[in-house]
DNA sequence: ATAAATAACTGAATAATATTCAAAAAATAA
DNA sequence: TTATTTTTTGAATATTATTCAGTTATTTAT
């Protein structure tokens, strides 16, 4: 047995789809070739970044979810996104977003259960100029990257 | 002008993709064959729940991103599912977690800029059950959907 | 308003890719 | 061990993406 399914997700997170131009165009009731320029067009704009799977995390060994909201402390409270592109590193974050309000950092972690995401925490969110975290962990999720479940 | 990239947007965020077997099958060092055979595992298990596209949303005029804290009242409290899926009919909300802790709904939330947003909270988010609200805006965005941007 | 230049669209031909099928190998269960 | 199910794979086929060249539409410049 090859156990290629892990590696198919890990290529499936960012990468390795493509648009389905001729479902496109039928849908649109256009020809192929206008969806095709059209797409294209849009790819070379940068409007369109990837395209990529979405999963059911529970069934993926992510089922482990939380939100966490990060402040900063006041040296550091400058540059948050030297602190945002060094956690982007990791994979078990979906998302990073520098905020205003309460918080300036808010992850999306997605860790197989709670002791992984402990580890995560631990490990990798509690770092010089981090003082203050907050975590919402998902209990359901409803809809998820435009995608409902 | 036919002015398709709309429509493919709306397509995109959450169908109209397929995986790329040859590359993959290629990267793997696998026959095609067995990278098809266990996407479509995957697929039937359910693990794999659609192929998207990743936008860069200010290039789609989705650019003003705010996370939504909300509070329910007692009496909604014990069904925040309900709330939640009707939440998620709009093509706004990235997605929606019912949560642990001082709030017991999450949104992401999408909007052209502050006008549209704030439309939605009034039209849409404050409605009977939602008692408290707190929005955290992003001012940028350094991972989205496990894509660095 | 007209001409020139650029951008968008499209059909036909080709290249690349996904899918099906049947057979073999491997893993699991009896 | 034997039987059953799952996984892997090559060859053939079906489907789909891509290229290219010509057309149409739109925008810009005169």
């Amino acid at each position: 047995m090859k156990n290629i399914s892990p590696k198919l997700i890990t290529l499936f997170k960012e990468n390795y789809c493509a648009p389905q131009i001729a479902k496109i165009a039928k849908k649109l009731k256009e020809p192929s070739t206008t969806i095709h320029y059209n797409i294209k067009k849009l790819e070379k704009q940068g409007a369109i970044k990837t395209y990529k799977a979405v999963f059911d995390y529970k069934k993926i060994d992510e089922g482990f979810c939380t939100f966490v909201l990060i402040s900063l402390s006041p040296d550091e409270y400058g540059n948050p996104e030297k602190i945002g592109k060094e956690l982007a590193k990791h994979n078990q974050i979906e998302s990073i977003d520098i905020c205003t309000g309460d918080w300036e950092l808010i992850l999306k972690i997605r860790a197989k259960d709670q002791d992984e995401y402990y580890n995560l925490i631990k490990n990798v969110i509690s770092r010089k100029g981090v003082i203050k975290i907050k975590s919402l962990t998902s209990l359901k999720q409803i809809k998820t990257e435009f995608v409902e479940l």
